[in-house]
RNA sequence: GCCGGUAUCGUCUAGGGGUCAGGACACGUGGUUCUCAGCCACGGGACCGGGGUUCGAAUCCCCGUACCGGUACCA
């Protein structure tokens, strides 16, 4: 079969500002971006907002910026333009209007006086009295000229699609083939009575207009999809492959909400997530590449990235497993690279001193590198280090009704301390050996000294090796702190 | 209600007519050890139910159930 070079593929991703962008949206911008990329075609990122109720530019923004920290770059839309510019909705009204008058004078719709009916008018549907809320026959039954001189009276009037008899199926890339009895499907409205587009009509007439290929989003969509195969069939216009992606669910398997806790991309981001981390669990998140491979930088994603391995179900969003591939990217990040990117974090809890990124930069990454084994977000790293950029001010309580009670610990802690004034080398070997050598001089385990020197030092009764640790708060620090703690007791 | 979709360990998933049903996260046990984390080893844990088709079904078909979505002059 010699099938005609097939165009490069040029998908979108659609979001409605009504909302900032959450980790769903964000999916199926990335599973849009992945496949564009891996296809070396064009990801255009276009805003729908036409609901001008609730749509705002806050919100657009707050997308923008979402994206742009995951790393996902479009090739045409706000910021960028390009050859099918607007890529506001709202800046394409007129073309929707002659768009449905279009529809109009092809006899695919007709105009509905009878009034705006919202959702909630209508008596709620599951116990069987469903009905529908216009009167097709009685709108196809106004002759022209009437509809002429109510148009002309400037009335209110919506424009329906015409739903034909028959029945409307398309392929899913994803759910192979799709059927709809057109029975069930209610002539929609196309323009609303105060002049704007639905969805539907928008969405249909801009990809067309911005010659999208592949429509990859939701799969609360599906049910969607054979109105707007009609209206590309009204259109005369070729219809897109399809490919509906599966939603994303809180751990209760319910719709995500703020009941779930963090939904907005943003929110993870100030939650201490990198952004490589979120890319990598997101695409597992309702595809797969097939094997056991799990941990993919994006490069890996694209290279690897199909719309044949995206699931059928929906998923639950775990973050147990996401904070495990933040750790692993954490583990990963470069000194310096970590160091910048903890820089604002640090600040923020006043811990921040210019010399870390100078004088103090290598000590500084050894401290974060005591850290990345233990740490899973950006915030623990600034908790950690905290005992090795300020001494502490109290002792955890726990830790001293544990660690402090042993007799004669004072005098332990004093011989200790004057070992350590004059050790030479001052080394994690040398710490160690000095602290043991005491220990057994004095008839003690370790481990007394080792657990009353940790809180002596961090005030806490867990850290980073204690010898470590020692090595790097520096000799003068070690003999103050431990003095310190020695007068408490 | 009606329409559509989906169903493999707790979770994300691989696989798909004949497999010990694989991996990852989480969990448990042991080891390393000064605590925690990490690391290493080991372990428990799944094909929604019922019918078919077939020599054989978790895999294909049907029904049921459950869940998700749609059923707006929201997107």
């Amino acid at each position: 079969m010699s099938a005609p070079a097939s165009p490069t593929p040029r998908v979108r991703f659609a979001p409605s500002p009504t909302g900032y962008l959450h980790v769903g949206g964000a999916r199926t911008a990335l599973f849009n971006w992945l496949f564009a990329r891996r296809q070396g075609g064009t990801f255009v990122l276009r805003i729908e907002d036409t609901d001008v109720e609730r749509s705002s530019t806050d919100m657009v923004t707050g997308i923008l910026e979402g994206l742009t920290w995951l790393g996902l770059d479009w090739d045409e839309g706000p910021g960028v333009g390009g050859p099918h510019a607007p890529y506001f909705q709202s800046e394409r009204l007129d073309r929707y209007r002659a768009a449905a008058r279009e529809l109009v004078a092809a006899g695919r719709a007709y105009y509905d006086f009878g009034g705006p009916s919202k959702r909630g008018d209508a008596a709620a549907a599951d116990d069987g009295s469903y009905e529908r809320r216009y009167d097709r026959d009685a709108a196809l039954a106004v002759t022209p000229d009437e509809v002429q001189r109510r148009l002309v009276a400037g009335e209110a009037h919506a424009i329906r699609f015409l739903v034909p008899p028959g029945e409307t199926a398309f392929a899913d890339l994803v759910h192979g083939e799709v059927r709809f009895d057109n029975a069930h499907i209610e002539d929609f409205v196309v323009l609303r009575s105060d002049t704007y587009p639905t969805y539907h009509l928008s969405v249909v007439v801009d990809d067309i207009d911005m010659a999208i290929t592949h429509v990859v989003r939701g799969d609360d969509h599906v049910s969607n999809t054979p109105k707007q195969v009609l209206l590309y069939q009204a259109f005369a216009a070729a219809v897109p492959q399809f490919a509906h992606v599966p939603l994303i669910m809180g751990t209760d398997k319910k719709r995500l909400s703020k009941r779930h806790g963090a939904t907005s991309v943003t929110e993870y981001e100030r939650q201490g997530y990198v952004p490589e981390a979120m890319v990598n669990f997101l695409a597992l998140l309702g595809w797969s590449p097939g094997g056991d491979v799990e941990l993919m930088s994006t490069a890996d994603l694209i290279g690897r990235f199909a719309l044949e391995g995206i699931s059928t179900g929906n998923a639950v969003f775990n973050t147990e497993k996401l904070d495990w591939f933040n750790h692993q990217y954490l583990t990963r990040r470069s000194d310096d690279d970590l160091a910048a990117l903890l820089r604002p974090w640090f600040e923020r809890a006043g811990l921040w001193h210019d010399d870390l990124a100078g004088a103090r930069r290598s000590w500084f990454h050894e401290v974060l590198g005591l850290l990345r084994p233990r740490a899973k977000k950006l915030g623990e790293f600034v908790e950690g280090a905290t005992p090795f950029l300020s001494a502490p001010r109290d002792y955890d309580a726990d830790g001293r009704a544990k660690h402090l009670g042993a007799p004669d610990l004072a005098a332990h802690l004093t011989a200790l301390g004057d070992a350590f004034r004059t050790l030479e080398p001052f080394t994690e070997a040398s710490l160690e050996q000095g602290l043991r050598g005491v220990a057994e001089a004095r008839g003690v385990k370790a481990g007394v000294l080792i657990h009353a020197t940790r809180l002596a030092m961090t005030g806490r009764t867990v850290s980073p090796g204690l010898f470590e640790m020692l090595r790097l708060l520096g000799r003068d620090e070690v003999v103050a702190r431990l003095g310190r703690m020695t007068a408490t007791l």
